[in-house]
RNA sequence: GGAGAGGUGGCCGAGUGGUUGAAGGCGGCGGUCUCGAAAACCGUUAUGGGUCACUGGCCCAUCGAGAGUUCGAAUCUCUCCCUCUCCGCCA
């Protein structure tokens, strides 16, 4: 979140900038309560330091018309503070309310057509034939069932069998291997149920809560990314100043109910309530953050290069990058078969706005006053869309895939999917 | 799930109603000593918020969380969360 002084100091700031990412922004109705919370605060405040005086005097004491009095005095003072308080909550839950400012080097836009692409790698594969979807394959093969998966759980959900469920398991694998042998972040296994307040402190809360899984009848939610248990892990600390940047990957399961996309990507393996993802997570000071942040981007086109992926990079404009981001790359794979890009990361840094919110701070210095932290994530990446792009830049004519040069050690010998 | 014990500052740990925001120790920082360092000794060392004559002062809050009793709560009561031990159950 935004801080209240920075909002008070900068109401036009964030204006401007909820503005430009189609966000609102109760600004003005935190300004009002701002000053009303103050009041009460300050009233409060005043009655409870004359009665800590007075208390004391009554110790000595004892004085009966002085302790009526403090009775009446802590009467007032609780009704004060009550409302204070009333004032406050109300404040605090439109401050969770308000989206990030971003970056100067964000391209103002309303719409995903005014990204910009600000690189490519390789080329559009030419196979030669007409290239078919990863459904098609997956099916035909008998890797990929989603016939069994809507009896089972319902429709945005997949079996994958035999060696789709294997090239599952191997990019896994892979990509833990290149993150923390290379690339140096810390492998973690993390809880895949979190509670209210660290969604909360990731900003899944309260803005996106239809779009996550909620357990009845519990305060746990199904991770929508990796993200949030790997965030959300120092909540509430002050690290010490030679502890940054933390480096954390994590494979997990993400679970979205994808509320509000009816009818889109129904079909493959594209948008599921569930996918697979390996997802990369930094926690860093302020002044290296935004390095940090390229960086850990580049880590993630890491593992499209070695799996021969081409994609593109586009940085989100403002009105597509969302409610918490500072600045957001995404990363599309080309997939030859559906004739289209696929998002299969997508990077974001938040200067201190999830920070704030899980209260994740630092010493700059040894001794120094601590500071909030800087979080960044990409995923590193999604796995089931990589795959779709993985089988379709790698079918052969008679709809067999060839497995990528990377993967083959973490596949037991197979060479060829499809093969018999 | 049942029974019991416990959750205090960066860490360990004392503290059962009134200068306790909190003893003591460790760690950190500054200093004395030293050619320098170690040791020793001295000093210092929380976070959040409000406010003002604002690179400082004053005030309020915070001892797992929330509510309550009281003039006054780290200390008493209730609810919840978490940790540990034993039992039960279980992959």
């Amino acid at each position: 979140m935004l801080s209240l002084a920075f909002i008070r100091k900068n109401p036009d700031v964030v204006r401007r900038a909820a503005e430009l990412k189609a966000e609102p922004a109760p600004v003005d109705e935190i300004l009002r309560l701002d000053t009303t919370w103050r009041e009460h605060l300050t009233a409060a405040e005043k009655i409870k330091e004359e009665q800590n005086k007075l208390s004391k005097e009554f110790a000595r004491t004892r004085d009966e018309v002085l302790k009526e009095r403090l009775r009446q005095m802590a009467d007032t003072g609780k009704r004060e503070l009550a409302v204070a308080e009333s004032v406050k909550r109300e404040l605090d839950d439109l401050l969770l309310r308000v989206p990030n400012i971003f970056h100067d080097s964000v391209p103002i836009g309303k719409t995903e057509a005014e990204n910009v692409v600000v690189r490519e790698w390789g080329s559009k594969p030419d196979l030669g034939f007409a290239p078919r979807t990863h459904y098609d394959l997956g099916e035909a093969l008998g890797i990929m069932d989603f016939e069994h998966a809507a009896r089972v759980a319902g429709s945005r959900f997949a079996f994958l069998l035999g060696d789709g469920a294997r090239l599952e398991r191997a990019m896994v694998q892979f990509m833990l291997d290149v993150h923390t042998r290379e690339h140096g972040y810390k492998e973690v296994w993390p809880p895949m149920l979190v509670n209210s307040a660290s969604m909360v402190g990731t900003a899944n809360l309260p803005k996106f809560a239809d779009a996550a899984f909620k357990v009845e009848g519990r305060d746990l939610w199904l991770i929508p990314t990796a993200e949030v248990p790997l965030t959300n892990f120092h909540r509430d600390e002050i690290l010490e100043p030679d502890r940054l940047p933390l480096k954390y990957v994590a494979y997990a399961p993400s679970w979205r109910t994808e509320a509000g996309a009816a009818g889109k990507d129904t079909r493959g393996l594209i948008r599921l309530h569930q996918f697979s993802k390996v997802e990369l997570v930094k926690v860093t000071s302020a002044e290296t953050s935004l390095d940090e942040f390229e960086q850990l981007t580049r880590d993630a086109e890491d593992i499209l290069q070695r799996l021969g992926l081409h994609y593109r990079v586009l940085a989100m404009c403002t009105g597509d990058m969302g409610f918490a981001q500072y600045k957001k790359y995404d990363l599309e794979a080309w997939a030859p078969g559906l004739d289209r890009h696929l998002e299969v990361s997508s990077c974001s840094t938040f200067n201190d706005f999830q920070a704030m919110r899980a209260n994740i701070r630092y010493r700059p210095e040894r001794g120094a006053p601590p500071r909030f932290a800087h979080t960044i994530n990409g995923s590193g990446l999604a796995l089931t869309r990589t795959i779709d792009a993985i089988m379709e830049t790698y079918q052969r004519t008679d709809g067999m895939i060839s497995v990528p040069e990377v993967l083959k050690p973490y596949m037991g010998g197979v060479e060829l999917i499809g093969a018999r």
